[in-house]
DNA sequence: TATGAATGAGAGTTCATTCAT
DNA sequence: TATGAATGAACTCTCATTCAT
């Protein structure tokens, strides 16, 4: 009864031949259905979109649904797993904690790790929408999937300074995972501002006294 | 149909006198029904709480909660409001601002304000539970009052920076709203943090590293 | 999970005294869903019976319905307790099995019985319709049920046929409770017959062949 | 609407030339369809089994069912149909009711039925299974063919009870319509008990019972 | 011809809300 | 004033049937 074995068909590595067009057309369509799910959750909240309303805006019979996935708690489960898998390939692509060297390097590779994160999420601010507001609290299970998604950006975030710390330029005593928790609950605040202030120089100032707190902190000298 | 109408008999000032009996009494039991019904959205969440939950935990019957409340919406509104003025309650009482004229006096004074916060939400950890998990995605309405109380926690973290800054311990030219937003991030996701790891030493831990990084930032030197 | 420990409010005995006129409204309205059940069922069987039915039926919301049921599935266990409990007070009343002390008197009192069950079944016809067609099949549990209905019923002629042994107008080495299981099927195929057979002179003939065969048999001498 | 129509290419004298292979197989496959729909409906009733059940058990497509049979409601009249030919034709080969002339010879030529009977029973307690409990209540119409089959055992027995009146052997003013009606109930309760009760031992004692009570009836003397 | 994807009528069930008592 | 019986809109899910491939 566990829903984590989700990924039978996912995102990465499909070398496997698209197959007959049959098979193409199904897996489209559940694709299809995942993305307008994701939507009618975003903007609705998933209890109060019903399935009807998915299969609706979809413009297919509300019974189809029911062929590509057993339940409505089903569906949630795939759209967050794509959604992780969306924000992971746009953060690893380019970013690897041991691309920097020096203090401005450092400096420099957290501004586009910013400007990344922010373009995700003003690109589509329903992947945060549906994140921070509608997935909480639907069940016990979905919510330790959510952590572990939290524990994933605390990883990545700890492998930045951990490799810091190991280049020097980092102090040497820095509790990386501690920080890197402080760190991702300041971008997590942030994107909480964003999605409320559409003004992009506003969620700049936001992005800017972020990076001085991490780099410089508070202290006056 | 707005909401927000909502406190005729509000927190703060009530000094009404306590009129007759049966006018106590219906107060009291007006807000042991937003007791219970902060307990069951923080347990079960909003959407799983039926009004005959609320009405059966505290043993009158279900229809007599439509005397005091004309909506189940309605009620969610109070048991936030009560959250909230809880909360600064707590916050509030001997943490002024301007409490600290030194860093090392604003550094202990960010130890006190980091205590109490633990203090409370360890204390009853269906506070953040209801706050964090279950109030969210509601409404829009909703959302906004959730913004609101960011803002308010926003507002007095920049009055301890804005304190700092002008008697000098504190950077000159610290964009001191939007680092107090960062600031609420990291707290928030302390809090959730929490939620999750009941050890009293790991949140320990990261609270210092919440705190240092605050007062003296990651860079080596 | 098992369904029969069913009878809070059962059949015999209730001396009870008819409390609240709230309470004796709600118990009456339970057995008014039970006796359109018990008709919708019987004229429609269990499957082609909406809840919706029996509800439009009685003239309430079928919401009220699962006030007094919790499940479509439960009801019919009480259909078919009433059921029973309707024919055990219409056979037991006046035929004790210890009221035949000869072989003439036995004669009578099972054309007494033969009377009174195909007065039932002629009055209202659809409690065989019900027992006999359309709860059979519906689960496990429910076959049991019925099974146990038949055992009652076969220890019942049984008691009748032990009894004459011991008065001696039955063959000693009766095999009583065999032969009492075989005259229950002649019983229950009488029924059937009946259902499909309204004029009562056949039926009063196939009831005459029945008791001829239990009492003299088949054999010309 | 009438569903009797059915025996296109009915049970018997099917002299018709086997024509094309195609033809043949097609005949074979509509045969096979009919044979699991037995085996599905008397395991898990009419009800509950789907037309998915059938195909998916036979590994068809569902949409090929469609091809051979235009309803669910229309193939368990086939089934319906294939068993009372199983039935008949396992009774009617070695017993015809001329078969004796003598009580005796009767006595013995029950036994063989009985046997029989019991054979046909034991060996596929489905088919009683389907009969008795799963093709109850469906529809008026099959309904009436079940009575026509009850008809028919009902004929069947007559026939060897008049026989019987005729030979001598049997009462001369014996009621052989309504005994032999008699006479199928106790078979048919006979039947069902056997399905509850695997016990050869058991089953032998009842067949044993009704058969003395067929014979010799109850009577003392 | 065989298939299974698509469909939607319709089922059982829940629960916020009303209102007579 | 407090109650809980009554209600029905709304929901999730099933499955016989159709039809394009």
């Amino acid at each position: 009864m566990t829903h984590h074995s989700v990924c039978d068909d996912c995102i990465i590595g499909k070398v496997t031949k698209p197959s007959t067009r049959a098979e193409r057309r199904k897996a489209e369509l559940r694709q299809e259905i995942i993305d307008t799910a994701f939507v009618c959750f975003a903007e609705k909240g998933y209890h109060a979109t019903g399935i009807a309303d998915i299969a609706g805006q979809l413009g297919i019979g509300h019974g189809t649904f029911y062929r590509y996935f057993s339940n409505k708690r089903e569906i949630i489960d795939h759209v967050i797993d794509d959604l992780a898998a969306r924000i992971i390939a746009a953060l690893g692509t380019e970013n690897a904690p041991d691309a920097a060297a020096t203090l401005d390097e450092y400096r420099a590779q957290i501004d586009r790790i910013g400007v990344a994160l922010t373009e995700i999420l003003l690109t589509d601010r329903r992947v945060a929408q549906l994140l921070l507001f509608h997935a909480t609290g639907i069940d016990d299970e979905l919510t330790q999937r959510l952590y572990g998604l939290l524990d994933t950006a605390d990883a990545l975030t700890a492998g930045y300074l951990d490799h810091g710390v190991e280049q020097g330029y980092l102090r040497a005593d820095l509790d990386t995972s501690n920080t890197a928790r402080a760190v991702t609950g300041m971008l997590i605040g942030g994107i909480v501002y964003s999605l409320r202030e559409p003004d992009e120089a506003a969620i700049a100032g936001l992005n800017q006294a972020i990076r001085r707190l991490l780099v410089d902190g508070v202290r006056k000298d």
